[in-house]
DNA sequence: AATGAATGAGCCTTCATTCAT
DNA sequence: AATGAATGAAGGCTCATTCAT
């Protein structure tokens, strides 16, 4: 029963695996049951079997996503040395060849604009937002302790930087003719510079 | 004729107001043709008769609102005094209250997830940012041309600018009882001026 | 009053032509009432002024149409010479260059279709069946009165005649490439001498 | 697997034959999707799970049709003795009674009907008649083998046997009133022995 | 006489979900 | 555990017909 358990708990994360990709190429508006069934390798009725309704499986794959996304920051966070590169450390999402750069985004879009009409989404979003603003607000707390961003609030600035990169990574998502790396990074920093000069 | 043609022109532009306010409401994923139909007052063959079918009554939507909302933003810039005003008359768009507003977001964050799928979407998404672009960079560089913004490149400011507006108003949006709209502008004037600073 | 009721008639007259056409080119299954009315040079209200219904419309230009043909083929018949060359004169239906035969044979098939369902179409189709027949047996009993065609009895040649051009013409139109006019022409003549033979 | 590709086999055969008679009953234009699932026991979602589009299915159900005949005739023909005996197998095809013939006759017409304006059933027809064709041209060469039809160009007569008899059914099909099975028997001999002189 | 806006019924198709095997 | 047959609801679209102007 436990040896069963393990191996349902591994299924439904190949799962998981394969539906992300599969929601991130089509989109939750169009993706069906059957491609996330095929993107499987099971049959319509196998997928059932582990995720029985659209909306948890929908559910499972952000979450799922979003805990990753949020983990590899955290990580390169971590690597960096000082606070302000530890602010930058986020730069690393700027990758256009980065696979959960690649699935992360469409994955996003998706997820906001589901969030505008279900709650649950919108919680979601909200408490993934609120993740990133603490790992912001520590490093900012932790340089204020060595003398660095004196007069900042902490988490005014951690949400603000946490937005503005949004903003910017959407605009270099969508229209990367005219949005290079290089100008998302720079305006990154020099919007940052803004926020934590006080 | 011109006479009904002016008739059918007005008759398109209720629609399209109406199908505006059901498709915020809704949203693109869930809204039917019969719930615009209704909001229209018509019946199905009737909204049939100006709108064949669904994807070209929704991009007509999204091309409608997007003008709107850049020619009421285009009214609030010229109506301010100096270019860092100029720059600042966005904030019109940081108001909960404000009808446009509270369809315009769910708009936007649709017609993204739409984007991430399809090139119509998206290029009309592109074409508006840069509408955007153009008054920011314009504004740029009519205030440098009075000794402004020294050792700015206007187009790299523009696209920064827009892009932050953009990222601090998703936050504002989402997740509004830890984003009030004084954080937004605190963020946005903090962030412009580390963008404007050479 | 007088002179509307004439101008009104012309009006039904053009508008069956056009309808004609329209109903041979497109097919009673797939053409809408519109299309016709844009043939016509009407609006849909237009048409339905003078034919309220499609039914009715679709029997009226059938019904027109049969007249057309027989009285072409009356006046075809009436111009050859002898009984035997009166019963060769349908040969001018073997024309693919005709109009009425491009628009006669798309007719004819589609009638037969709605005839197998539709009492009213089967009752047209009978009835002009029998036309054919008539004039058929009229030229047999009057060569028999000249001593040609003994032992033939009139009414059922009449009816083998008819219904061996059918059947002929009907491959002949359907499969071009290996049924030629000649082809056609030497059926029909070889079987009429199986048929007009004691 | 096998079994359940036998399975679905055998389904779809049963589907086949219940949309045969439910298209000879309500024709083509007329019937629906629905009619035919109910016809098979099944939802409309069922039959779509055999047939995606009514397109798909209505060209299944005169292929199969088709072939059902064409074998019949087969059977027929080759259980006659002579070629001339053979030749008049057709005439298995002049039964009111026979099950198929009630549901091949409503088929072939709403085929032609279809025929004339969609390339894929004007393909089917003409296929279908040059393996009729073929059949008789071959059971012609045999007599000529053995000394029959002198003079006779199997091709050209093959072609007018086929077209004749389709011209006689035709008449005896829509108005069995005035045209007898005897009538149609007689009139397909006489044009036959027409055909078949030199 | 003519228009074309509007209706509303109907059809094909898609798809999440269920269930027998 | 897995399949895939089957359901049934729902949606987009078409179109004959009606009617106010």
């Amino acid at each position: 029963m436990a040896t069963l358990s393990k191996i349902d708990e591994i299924r439904r994360k190949q799962i998981l695996q394969a539906a992300m990709l599969t929601l991130a190429k089509t989109g939750s508006a169009n993706v069906t049951m059957e491609d996330i069934a095929a993107a499987c390798g099971l049959s319509k009725g196998g997928l059932a079997h582990y995720y029985p309704s659209k909306s948890e499986l929908f559910m499972a794959v952000f979450v799922s996503f979003f805990d990753r996304i949020f983990e590899r920051s955290c990580t390169h966070l971590n690597e960096a040395g000082n606070p302000m590169e530890k602010l930058l450390s986020f730069e690393w999402l700027f990758d256009r060849e980065d696979p959960d750069c690649q699935v992360g985004y469409p994955l996003l879009f998706d997820c906001m604009a589901l969030a505008v009409h279900d709650e649950a989404y919108r919680n979601l979003l909200a408490a993934w937002f609120s993740k990133w603003v603490g790992i912001l607000q520590a490093v900012i707390e932790d340089g204020q302790t060595r003398g660095l961003f004196s007069g900042i609030v902490p988490e005014f600035a951690g949400r603000a930087i946490s937005a503005v990169y949004q903003g910017i990574a959407t605009r270099w998502y969508f229209a990367p003719e005219v949005h290079s790396t290089q100008w998302a990074i720079d305006a990154y920093r020099k919007a940052i510079r803004g926020i934590m000069t006080g």
